[in-house]
This record gives structure tokens, C-alpha cells and sequence, in this order.
RNA sequence: GCGCUCAUCGUCUAGCCUGGUCUAGGACAUCGGCCUUUCACGCCGACGACAGGGGUUCGAAUCCCCUUGGGCGUACCA
């Protein structure tokens, strides 16, 4: 399918990707592989002081991780200066800009004058129209049109306009000569062919100052689509104080990137009553028509309900692989254990993320080498003597180690003694695990095979004394 | 303050454009029950919302206005 859409994610990297940033990023991803069209990633990294390398990497990182690839880019706007400069010119040349040279200090003054008097803190003008030509530093700002609305039709929120009295003359370039942000980004949608920008709704106020300048430089105006914010439980802007906001700090608590690409398309977007969706199910329904116009509130159990889904109906061979992982950081050695898609398959149910899992599948490698007291008292007390040495005399025949296999055996092991498995399977859960809590004990058994449960049935049955 | 914008269960949302089928549907969370060898899973059920006020209309969650509340912006950040 081809099509004309060329859409972008222009990320400034001073800090990892973020949870809205990466809606954002698979919004865009989302509709250019829909519709057939391009998606390019574009560093934001005008801001020199702020961004770094690291940030960089962190972000191209996560979004490899979601699964969001893209068609062209890289590009980094601080290799492009050259543009830039030459675009600054061209306004300047045009009359569409002007040096000022008010400093800093005075604009701040100007800016705290105008509120006290119940005006508007705009820029006033003052070098708009100034003939001389200082020796001082300068900025360049754009002459934004003093009259007449700006409006745009925006694909999600809908028709949008402001007086352009309300609007400033704003910097285009500092006074080191680098370029600013909402100068560049016109520049750089408009060279680069993007048709649509979608971005966060935190710049809706830029769209209608940029369009000006789209015009002044004889650009095409792209369409816009700005997504709602995404909120705290306070309702106030997300941030670090809510929680964990990094896309990536998720898959370090054991999170599967399809859940958390799952959860952040359905904040927002929603198809009918649909909650659980594939890549490919997204690519093939989403649409920037059913994208909500409100904030949505982020919710961390929402997020764990849907990775609770994915570890239950994930890959066994594909998670076991991720808990070994998870284990080996931790120095567990699983290479002489278990088979591990098995004991993935025991754990698959009861486990919200990776790490639980991992937990839960920490005794499959490591023999208990105390029991949990509590526990011990109960069900390894002296009385339980009969019913060990009886389990390990029906395991130690038994040839077939499944789940069938073991049941016959404890079955076995119930008939002869008159007793039901609740008077025998919590025994051998603390033996062999240590604790009360384990998958079913004939799973246990059957993945744990013949010589550790009848070593740690052995030792269980030293330990009574 | 000013500008832009948003408003359905605690949260994500369906419904709104093309008023009646809405005693407002689904999901997460919560609570209760069932299942059960532990913990879970699963299943069943309960609780729970059209922000408020005016209109328009035979009829409004749906259309209009006002109020209130929220978000964003108001940088030589992006």
C-alpha cells in the first residue's frame, strides 16, 4: 500500500524515553505502517546544554525494545545548522525577522511590568522596527504578523485558532547564533516532507506561532494531530514523583514491551470494547479518529493486568530465555536445572511480571537449604516421617517423571496410606521447595525430576531427626 | 492574570458527529462467592459515572449557552 503520509518523532534527548513520549512515538509508527507511508525519527538537540549522547542511546534503545522501527533518520538537528542559518537569512532578507537586541535582564523586567499592569507578558516590540545597528549581542526574532487569527484544523481535537494578538515575536536565534526549537522544527518538517505532525498536545500554543513562519518561508502548512497529555493519579502532569515513567525502567521490573506498547495505545485510542491487541492488530485498526481529545490518567495496574496477560499466553521457549536472564543477574546458575520452558509453563499462571516469575523459578535451581519455619513445624514435623519415606519409595519406581506419571504415583502413595493429599502434598511442597507456596506439586515433581526431588526428599527426611 | 483546550463509574473508555434502541456497555482496581493439594489462574456476582445550571425538543449523555473544575502554554527548553 502506497501513500503520500510522512510522519516523525523528534525527541530531544535530555533524558530517557518516557511513557508519553513513546505513545507518541507509537502513534506515529503506527499510522505510517497502516497507511503505507514514512516514519522518520529526528534528535532535537538544539538544546546543547541539555542534550547528551547517552540520552540518545537510551531512547533508540527503547524504542527497539517496543518494536518501533522507522524509515529514515536518525537525523540530528545539531548537523544541520548549515540549513538553519541559511533559513534564518532568507527571513531576515525578506523582512520576516530582525535582529534585537534587548538582553535578557531587560526582557525580564519588561516581562514582570507587563503582568504587574495586568498586560500580557509578550515581547513589545521595541527592536521590531529599530533602524540602528548595535555593536551588541543580538537574537534574531521573527516578525509574527500583528493581526488577522491563526487557525488550523487539528485530526484529533478539531478546529483550533488564536488572535494574533496574542501572539509574540519570537526568537528564532540566540545570541550564540544556534537556532531555537520552534524555528528549527518548521524547518525541519517542512524540508524533510512530513504531512502530518503528531506530537503532545503541550504544543498546540507552538502550532499556531509556527504556521506564521511555514507561510513566511513559503513551506506548505502540514496537518496536525496533538494527543491528549497523559496525567498522574493527581491528575497533574506525569513525572518522576508518580512512579516510574521510563519506558525502559518497565522491562527492568519484568515487563513484556508488548504489554506496555498494548497499554499505551489504549490510553486514548480505543476499538469498541477491544482491550488486548497485537502489533499487528494495531497496525491494521488503528486510526487517528478514534483517539480521545481528553488527558488520560496513567495506570500502573492496568499496565500490570496486561503483562499478567502476556506472560499467561506468552512463548514459553520466548520467556525462558528472558527469566534465565533475569536469574543469571542474580547468580543463579540454571544451566544444570530444569529444562526452563517448563518451568516457565508451571510458573506462566501465577506470575504479574518477569522478575516473579523468576522468583517463583529460583527453587527449581537451588535446593532449599533451610525450610520456611512456619511451614517445617507443620509439615515436616517428626509424624510426617511415613508419609516421606512411602513418596520416595513410590517416586524412586516410577520411570515416568509427567504430570500423569506422578499423579499415578501419588496416588499410589494415597492408597497405601489411607490418607488424602492434603495430609501429603503440603510435605512434599516444603520439602522440595522450602515453603508453602509452588505450582502444583505434580508439576513440581515432574519438572524437577527423579534425582533432586529424591535428594531433597532424602534430606527432608534427615532433617526430622 | 491572559490565551488555547478538555469534561461519562476511583482509572482507561464505548455511546455523542447522524437526539429516542441508555433503567448508560466493556476493561482495570475493589468487594463477595465458586473451584482448589498451597499460592495463583479461572469462573460467577456486587459496588460504581453522564460535573452543575439554564435552554432547544414530544424526547438530551448526545445540540446550544453559562458556571465550575482539570490540563497545556505564556523561556535566548523542547
Amino acid at each position: 500500500m502506497m501513500s503520500e503520509l510522512r510522519v516523525r518523532f523528534a525527541p530531544s534527548p535530555t533524558g530517557y524515553l518516557h511513557i508519553g513520549g513513546a505513545r507518541t512515538a507509537l502513534f506515529n509508527y503506527l499510522l505510517a505502517r497502516k497507511e503505507g507511508g514514512v516514519f522518520v525519527l529526528r534528535i532535537e538537540d538544539t538544546d546543547v546544554e541539555r542534550s547528551t549522547q547517552e540520552s540518545v542511546d537510551a531512547i533508540l534503545q527503547a524504542m527497539d525494545w517496543l518494536g518501533l522501527s522507522y524509515d529514515e533518520g536518525p537525523f540530528y538537528q545539531s548537523e544541520r545548522y548549515g540549513l538553519y542559518k541559511s533559513k534564518v537569512a532568507e527571513l531576515l532578507e525578506k523582512g520576516h525577522a530582525y535582529r534585537c537586541y534587548c538582553t535578557p535582564e531587560e526582557l525580564d523586567a519588561k516581562r514582570k511590568a507587563a503582568i504587574q499592569s495586568g498586560g500580557k507578558p509578550r515581547y513589545d516590540g521595541t527592536c521590531r522596527n529599530r533602524a540602528d545597528q548595535p555593536d551588541t549581542p543580538f537574537v534574531i526574532r521573527f516578525k509574527t504578523p500583528c493581526d488577522g487569527t491563526t487557525a488550523f484544523v487539528d485530526r484529533i481535537k478539531g478546529a483550533i485558532s488564536v488572535e494574533n494578538t496574542e501572539l509574540d515575536d519570537l526568537i528564532i536565534q540566540r545570541t550564540d547564533g544556534n537556532p531555537t526549537y520552534n524555528f528549527v522544527v518548521v524547518v525541519d518538517d517542512a524540508e524533510m516532507g512530513i504531512t502530518l505532525v503528531i506530537r503532545g498536545d503541550d504544543h498546540v500554543n507552538n502550532t499556531v506561532r509556527q504556521i506564521p513562519m511555514y507561510q513566511a518561508l513559503g513551506y506548505e502548512v502540514p496537518e496536525f494531530a496533538h494527543v491528549p497529555m497523559i496525567l498522574g493519579a493527581d491528575k497533574k502532569r506525569l513525572s518522576k514523583r508518580h512512579g516510574a515513567t521510563s519506558v525502559m525502567a518497565y522491562r527492568e521490573m519484568g515487563y513484556l514491551p508488548e504489554a506496555m506498547v498494548n497499554y499505551l495505545v489504549r490510553l486514548g485510542w480505543s476499538c469498541g470494547d477491544e482491550e488486548i491487541f497485537s502489533m499487528n492488530d494495531l497496525i491494521e485498526k488503528f486510526s487517528l479518529e478514534n483517539v480521545g481529545r481528553s488527558a488520560g490518567v496513567f495506570n500502573p495496574d492496568k499496565l500490570l493486568w496486561l503483562n499478567e496477560h502476556y506472560i499467561k499466553t506468552g512463548d514459553p521457549e520466548r520467556l525462558a530465555v528472558l527469566v534465565t536472564e533475569i536469574l543469571a543477574g542474580q547468580g543463579v546458575d540454571t544451566a544444570l536445572g530444569p529444562d526452563m520452558p517448563a518451568v516457565v509453563k508451571t510458573l506462566q499462571d501465577r506470575a504479574k511480571t518477569l522478575v516473579e516469575m523468576a522468583e517463583g523459578a529460583h527453587f527449581y535451581f537451588e535446593a532449599p537449604d533451610t525450610y520456611d519455619e512456619q511451614a517445617a513445624a507443620k509439615f515436616l514435623a517428626s509424624d510426617k516421617r511415613d508419609v516421606i519415606e512411602l513418596t520416595i519409595k513410590h517416586l524412586t519406581g516410577l520411570a515416568d517423571y509427567s504430570h500423569d506419571g506422578v499423579e499415578t504415583a501419588f496416588k499410589a502413595v494415597m492408597e497405601e496410606s489411607g490418607l488424602k493429599f492434603g495430609k501429603i502434598g503440603p510435605t512434599v511442597r516444603v520439602a522440595l521447595v522450602g515453603g508453602t507456596v509452588s505450582p502444583s506439586i505434580y508439576d513440581v515433581v515432574a519438572v524437577l525430576g527423579k534425582d533432586a526431588v529424591l535428594t531433597r526428599l532424602q534430606k527432608a527426611l534427615a532433617s526430622l531427626g
